[in-house]
DNA sequence: CTGTATCCGCCGCGATACTG
DNA sequence: CAGTATCGCGGCGGATACAG
């Protein structure tokens, strides 16, 4: 049996990678998760700073055009001063919080089972 | 109403983020996935690195020791010539591999809205 | 309030070569 | 077959200062 999995494919462009690849960008699935859990799928930039404590103006910004380029939210710009930006969930960006919904919910689920996994960055450093 | 959320923690160390990390290291959901692949749940690193077209031995070897000392997966090792070692999922691997696979088949199911993530990637890189 | 421009350290990851 | 040892780069991401 097992010679007939063709051991699944994971080419360097396929479409799975590239969802792991959004995940592994550090802030995208946080401001994801920030935005769904306001009822209006929007957010203001400041809001999201906020809401990400350690996040830097500039990774905030940064992270929020990517986004904006893959098609996970858009971004409205409210023509007064001072300026007031809204985020907002794209369809795509509202599929694919459910994931991050998800994960979220998993890792609640599992605190005490991810503990130890504290040592695990640490223990690396220690023991060149 | 929003103003009853307290915007979510996501702190530095709670237990989400921390699954996070576990997305965001490169290779450890690949492998998961080819271990939860075979009916065994268990493999030989040949047959892990040869179902991750790219994966040096460095990086296998590596992160392998990190997932074991993370608890996602047991080393065994059969002390015979040539040596053979068998990697398998622990409960807690076997546990996480299920959001892996809701992962992987989410991006088999968006695979069409997923191609213009590619155009992220190099965007940024064009226009400095 | 929102966003841009530099500077720079750290480390993830790959390439290569060698051992038992 | 499985693993270790080096070397090196690209870029993520943080700190800081400036601007509309």
């Amino acid at each position: 049996m097992e010679v007939m999995t063709p051991e699944h494919e994971w080419r360097e462009d396929c479409a799975p990678r590239r969802v792991l690849e959004l995940f592994s960008t550090k802030w995208t699935s946080m401001i994801l998760h920030t935005l769904h859990s306001r009822h209006s799928g929007a957010a203001r930039t400041g809001v999201l700073q906020r809401s990400l404590p350690g996040i830097s103006k500039k990774m905030l910004v940064q992270t929020l055009r990517d986004m904006e380029a893959s098609g996970l939210l858009t971004r409205h710009v409210e023509s007064v001063v001072p300026p007031a930006v809204e985020y907002r969930l794209t369809p795509l960006g509202a599929r694919f919080v459910g994931l991050v919904e998800l994960v979220y919910g998993w890792g609640r689920d599992h605190a005490d089972a991810l503990d130890q996994l504290q040592q695990r960055a640490t223990s690396r450093r220690r023991n060149p």
